[in-house]
RNA sequence: GCCCGGGUGGCGUAAUGGUAGCCGCGCACGACUCAAAAUCGUGUCUCGAAAGGGGUGUGAGUUCGAGUCUCACCCCGGGCACCA
């Protein structure tokens, strides 16, 4: 027996699975399919980091798990490759980010590769390649012509100084201070500009609705729903006193109407101008709104602004009370929420604050419980007083029905119901991203890019530099491109996509890599949609995962597939800590790389070890010191092949312990539960370590049980076992449920519920056969009284005398 | 402030309401060795000489029996946050 050369090993099965085409995904078979997809990541120039392992082991091992179960599996990798980093990168070095990204690529696959991760490459995608931004192009187009995409004004985070549109993630400095450029820490003005947006807002309501089809974790679907904000209110209709116009406004607490006493307004609701024209008010009130305009939306949105507003010297008529509310304009006020017209009380501390400071008149519905403070309509409970008819009644979901209802009848408004998702900005006024398939003729109208012209180029003679417009507008080759193809004239849209656009269809692409007349076949997506296993950090709860199942919903209404959620179940990672417990990160230089561990233990070690740190879904800190153990574990397996023995056999109790194990490693890996899976595996090698001589069955058995997690060195005992094909196209072992359970059970024996021994009994025996070998134990027979009041029996387990 | 997770040995963690601490790291002692490493063995929550107690963030409760269920509180982590 060699020594385990982890080196030799893993270049050795490397090699040799490539040149056999082990991990070509079976198209042709009549297995059932199975789609296990990781979020694939952005190739960055720092390299693959130990939390990206963890997740890819993972879904490995179920991969791997799933074949020898008799699956037909999908596991696929690419790179979300378009993105600021490499084009930061350009600005500073005036490197093209094509370079630069592809060499980052180069080095993540040669990583992955190493760790024996069984994807498929002969399907890899990177979403920076003409091959695969023309679909996302496509994409744009068939929303654009469905009228799912529309160009319109939008209000844009601009930095000053850098000369650039920031997402609203850059806009936080590291040190967490808000409304600031990221890169200059600059304050950040916003800019009206006429933006992309894809109406992801049409499918608010089934993007809240289908979350109950699909297997997630509770955590992800709240913050979906959290974010989407569905809210199921009334629509309230105001005359305004003396003149010929009314006002609108939306109230998600409908029990609560009869307390408002005064009505406030977004400083750009287009009633404003109306409102004050040729009053005393007018000056004062468009000085608020032009201060308001040069804020920041984060700026005014947040907790700590002070609420401040400007009165308009208006009154509105509230039709449920006949009260005169005084008509205002306030700072809080969004005109993208519900009508941007809010009814005001006490029973909200925002507008009771703002009440207090400009001595606005109150009123109240519900009694106070402290003398000190109102009761909140937030609670949405308690008895409703100077309501109207109302008044006396309980607030629950009846009454709340009942005054919508009322409200409906008497035309005093209508329900409506509201969210808070907004439409997706998707305009980027970046250089490193998919190009917007569109061009303007001499009118500025856009037309979309006939397909025949797909991909749509990214041209590469442009000035990183941002200017205060996009980089593309420095392109001549763009620009003569444009002209010669529409004519003299016609303009290129010069933004760019949101990098989100180009990784919200990308699962789709995988089923079908190398379609050039389609995004992905129908046949194709028929076959492998929906992805069964979706593995990534829980970073992207809503953002990423909320795009895509957009663009699902959007391709089924439409027609080009026939489900409406992409991700079946859905599991996250655990972020991986440095060893102290703070957060890996690239400016505390703290980030551990897994190169030098699976050079030093080998990539079978680290995948175990990574495994066996604790639960996938827990944060979880690195600890070099632990690996060893792994490392041990798997050379305590590959010395075991000196202990098989030609006629030798297990042990009834060893036995057992391997009929345990097949039966918990198998469930354990269906529950992603792989570090309990470990674990069992080193009790099953404790028990054969026991052994003098092992079967060469039951070594086989352990083998093909810990193939999905060490795939190196299992593979090379198969070889040397004399097996020529690879385990890892062996069948998944079978338990022996007679065998499971030991010939004799420890049977604990409580008195008043407190353990004071054990007995050891025949598996199977009653509680009477318990009784009898207790009363028959020396210590244990004269501590449980004679004659119990209660014995409480669980077989094989416990027996508890109750005095 | 609101919404999710979590608090178990020196450390990572494990426990269908049924013997808390499995498995691993570390540590201690022993074997092997001239010696060391590696490996193997024994031990390792705590008080106690022992017998026997106590113990899963704190306090109550349900139960024959609670790390696990219920309520209140404390602490840690994450997400959202003037959203009408």
């Amino acid at each position: 027996m060699g020594s385990y050369d982890h080196k030799k090993i893993e270049k050795k099965w490397r090699k040799r699975w490539e040149e056999t085409g082990a991990n070509i995904t079976d198209e042709s078979s009549t297995k059932p399919k199975h789609y296990v997809l990781d979020m694939f990541p952005y190739p960055s120039g720092l390299g693959l980091h130990t939390g990206h392992v963890e997740g890819y082991a993972a879904t490995d091992i179920y991969s791997r798990f799933k074949r020898m179960k008799g699956f037909s599996v999908l596991h696929p990798m690419g790179w979300d490759a378009f993105g600021l980093p490499a084009e930061n990168y350009a600005i500073k070095t005036k490197t093209p980010p094509r370079e630069t990204t592809d060499k980052a690529i180069d080095n993540f696959r040669n990583q992955i590769q190493q760790l024996g991760l069984s994807y498929d490459w002969s399907r890899e995608i990177g979403t920076h390649n003409p091959s695969y931004y023309q679909w996302t192009q496509w994409l744009f187009l068939f929303l654009f012509e469905n009228g799912l995409a529309e160009k319109r004004m939008g209000k844009v985070n601009w930095c000053p100084k850098d000369q650039t549109v920031l997402a609203n993630e850059q806009t936080v400095s590291e040190s967490g201070e808000k409304g600031v450029c990221v890169r200059c820490g600059t304050k950040i003005v916003q800019r009206e500009l006429s933006q992309w947006f894809f109406k992801i807002t049409d499918f608010a309501d089934a993007l809240v609705k289908d979350l109950d089809q699909v297997d997630w974790p509770e955590s992800t679907k709240i913050n979906q729903r959290n974010w989407i904000g569905r809210k199921e209110g009334v629509i309230v209709t105001h005359k305004v006193k003396g003149m010929d116009m009314s006002l609108d406004t939306f109230s998600a607490f409908p029990a609560w109407l009869f307390a408002d006493t005064y009505m406030v307004l977004a400083p750009e609701h287009p009633a404003v101008k109306t409102l004050v024209a040729g009053t005393e008010a007018q000056k004062d009130v468009e000085d608020f709104v032009k201060r308001m305009q040069d804020m920041t939306t984060i700026d005014r949105t947040n907790v700590n602004t002070e609420k401040e507003g400007v009165f308009t010297g208006r009154f509105a008529l509230d039709p449920l009370t006949g009260r005169e509310f005084p008509i205002w304009l306030a700072n809080f006020a969004l005109m993208d929420f519900g009508t941007g017209i809010i009814r005001c009380s006490s029973h909200d501390i925002r507008d009771l604050t703002f009440a207090k400071k400009y001595t606005i008149p109150l009123a109240e519905v519900v009694e106070r419980e402290h003398p000190d403070a109102p009761v909140d309509a937030h609670a949405n409970k308690g008895i409703l007083k100077d309501s109207g008819p109302f008044s006396g009644r309980t607030i629950n979901v009846e009454l709340i029905q009942g005054i919508i209802k009322w409200i409906t009848e008497k035309g005093y408004g209508q329900a409506r119901v509201t969210y808070r998702l907004r439409d997706w900005l998707i305009s980027r006024q970046r250089y490193w991203g998919a190009p917007i398939p569109i061009v303007y003729d001499p009118e500025g109208k856009p037309h979309p890019v006939p397909k025949e012209h797909l991909p749509w180029l990214l041209p590469e003679d442009v000035e990183y530099l941002p200017k205060g417009t996009s980089p593309l507008g420095t392109s001549k080759e763009l620009a003569e491109r444009t002209e010669k193809i529409f004519g003299k004239g016609w303009k290129p849209e010069i933004d760019t996509m949101d990098t989100f656009v180009c990784s919200s269809w990308y699962f789709f692409r995988f089923t079908d890599p190398k379609n050039a007349g389609e995004f992905a076949s129908k046949e194709a997506m028929q076959k492998w949609m929906p992805v069964d296993l979706y593995m990534g950090g829980a970073e992207h709860t809503v953002l990423h995962l909320m795009y895509a199942r957009f663009i699902t919903k959007a391709l089924q209404k439409f027609g080009h597939i026939s489900f409406g959620e992409p991700f079946q179940k859905l599991r996250h990672q655990g972020m991986i800590l440095a060893e102290d417990g703070a957060k890996m990160s690239k400016s505390k230089g703290n980030v551990i790389n897994p190169d030098e561990f699976v050079a030093l233990y080998g990539a079978d070690t680290v995948r175990v070890y990574e495994m066996f740190m604790g639960p996938l879904e827990a944060m979880k800190p690195w600890n070099t010191k632990n690996i060893i153990g792994s490392r041990r574990f798997l050379e305590r397996v590959w010395r075991l092949q000196e202990r098989v023995q030609e006629g030798a056999s297990l042990k009834a109790e060893t036995n057992s312990v391997l009929q345990q194990t097949i039966k918990k490693v198998g469930e354990d890996i269906e529950l992603l539960s792989l570090n309990t899976a470990v674990s069992q595996m080193m009790i099953c090698l404790n028990a054969f370590d026991a052994e003098e001589a092992l079967p060469l069955s039951a070594y086989e058995t352990l083998l093909r049980l810990l193939a999905p997690f060490a795939p190196y060195m299992t593979e090379e005992l198969w070889e040397l076992l004399g097996h020529t094909a690879s385990i890892h196209q062996e069948e998944w072992p079978l338990f022996d449920a007679s065998k499971l359970e030991k010939d004799e059970v420890v049977i604990a024996v409580q008195l008043a519920g407190k353990v004071k021994g054990t007995v050891i009994a025949p598996r199977g025996a009653g509680e009477g056969d318990i009784v009898k070998i207790i009363r028959e134990d020396g210590k244990l027979g004269t501590l449980m009284p004679q004659n119990p009041s209660r014995i409480v029996f669980v077989p094989g387990r416990i027996i508890n005398f109750i005095p």
